[in-house]
DNA sequence: TAAAAAAACGGCCAAATCGTTCAATCGTGG
DNA sequence: CCACGATTGAACGATTTGGCCGTTTTTTTA
């Protein structure tokens, strides 16, 4: 039980940490089967307190060597027999391979990227999930989360789908798992007051990918906007009348996919032109450049979750 | 200094901590990882006191695992089960994390579905993912809260916004908020063992209806099913692919449009034939029928999801 | 390579939980 | 009405836990 399974899964994110570059010099040891680890990183994983392992180390109920500066060293194979010992099963028998995944330790965002990568390309909902949270609740803003971790990751899903390296039901596993992940951190978000300016925003008819429009919803939100994402495959009529009904000061509109340029620029223009004075327009998404908006006095256009947080300045 | 010393605690330890489980941190974090909770914390939730708590588990009636120091801990999927084994109520959801769902008064069946459609109409999320919890809580079958809530609601929704009287954003956000409120019902379903057999499905190509699979999703988990829906618009072929990687005994296609009968019907049965002779396929949804699945002998039509419970007898 | 940042050290302590015992309460059958 | 077993909740000293903090070691950065 402990051999068999997550075997696969721990040799194939090994060979992937090794060649790519985010690589902190502690996941570099020699792949010796002799991987060692802090006791924050076990403690996690067993999911006890950093406290509490130190004083079961120093009681001998685990094993530990010592650096030369007297740090504590537990080796992998100390911890599984550990838990055998104390009789105790994780829970999730995938994370028996504790090392990077459960115990999530992400050495800065690449790392991070890296990590949810791997999560989302083999179908990882918990892994992905405690990445998310992770990096928000270490302080991450959410505006770096979206442009260096999961922009990049969509980018490079992107990608191996197009190239035939992943399969379609992936791609769409991978998309609804990092919804979910947005779930968790939206229930980290503190609530917006009543009084909050109204922002809605949507992907267009068409374009059938949501997570980013999601993605803005809870910047906005973050930064204390009363803001709601409506979804994909919006007709932009009925994202008109939204945020006529809300009386919306902001409206977001996220494009990764365009039908007909022609028609989508007519459609905005007349969108754009109808709005009332007070109610401005941001644009952005991959399928999108900043010439769209030229001419369109109360349209912006953002390259990127940081320019929308800027541009988006509060009231 | 590793050996000799604390045998005899230890050795009493290990006495104590007989079939425990898993261990899990403390506090905060959304419904990402599976949360563990104190003996007390589980006392002041259901509305007992500790000892009895303690009795319980120790007992057997509440499964509980401990920590290496002997410490029980509670998972919150085990304290749901628990509730609804025993037929009683939540005294206080906030103690284990939940959101307090004690406002919410359902007087059956019907008038959750009122509820819960008022709530999804006016896109109350908090509302309406309080009354999804609530539900489940409460001893709700899940089929139940599919068949005779959800579904329902979501039929009506559909007339609505086919007759006019509702925007097309706000069928959208009512099927986003119903996603996030089976994330939240997600959280409290038991993990499902390593072992069980696999289960993957799907909406397929053409249709974007992705709420009815995620609902098949959750109850085979519920019914002990590594169950996982791929999303909507997934291609036959993908989803073929998809079994054959994950090994999955029991695949399920929830339908709600049809392109091309023709066309799905020779898909179908292409993808039958090609099945091993230990995979079956469940079919349902509002675009099929019974006399779809005529001449397929591995292929069972649900009418809803009670039915599906029954066919997918487990293993 | 040196300075800065991050992580782990060790020791301490309040709070939580342990296992146990015991009195109070409840339902039931005589 | 009472005796009886079963269940409950409170109390107790002992043990375990998790957080804290100033110092030291390790890792990263410049």
């Amino acid at each position: 039980m402990i051999e068999g399974n997550p075997v696969g899964k721990i040799f194939k994110q090994q060979i992937v940490a090794t060649n790519s570059n985010g690589v902190s010099k502690a996941d570099r040891q020699p792949s010796t089967d002799q991987k060692f680890y802090s006791p924050k990183k076990v403690a996690t994983a067993i999911g006890v307190s950093e406290s509490s392992l130190k004083r079961w180390c120093d009681a001998g109920y685990v094993k530990a060597s010592k650096t030369a500066g007297g740090h504590r060293r537990v080796s992998r194979s100390e911890v599984i027999a550990f838990l055998k010992r104390k009789k105790i099963k994780l829970k999730n028998p995938q994370s028996i391979g504790l090392p990077d995944i459960r115990s999530v330790n992400l050495d800065g965002i690449q790392d991070a990227q890296r990590q949810l990568l791997l999560a989302l390309k083999s179908g990882d909902e918990l892994a992905a999930r405690k990445i998310a949270v992770t990096l928000f609740v270490e302080g991450r803003n959410l505006a770096e989360i979206f442009d260096r971790v999961i922009s990049p990751v969509f980018s490079e899903i992107g990608n191996l789908w197009r190239c035939g390296n992943l399969e379609v039901y992936e791609e769409r596993v991978a998309c609804q798992i990092c919804f979910k992940a947005l779930v968790d951190i939206e229930s980290l978000i503190p609530q917006v007051p009543e009084n909050a300016p109204v922002a809605v925003g949507a992907t267009l008819e068409g374009d059938q990918y949501q997570l980013a429009s999601t993605g803005v919803e809870l910047c906005l939100r973050n930064f204390g906007w009363n803001a709601q994402s409506l979804g994909a495959n919006i007709p932009i009529e009925s994202l008109e009348r939204a945020a006529t009904a809300k009386n919306a000061s902001l409206i977001w509109i996220s494009v990764s996919h365009i039908v007909d340029v022609e028609v989508f620029k007519r459609k905005l223009t007349d969108f754009c032109h109808r709005l009332s004075f007070n109610q401005r327009v941001i644009l952005g998404g991959s399928a999108i450049g900043s010439d769209l908006t030229t001419g369109l006095p109360n349209a912006t256009y953002c390259e990127n979750f940081a320019q929308l947080i800027m541009s988006a300045s509060p009231k």
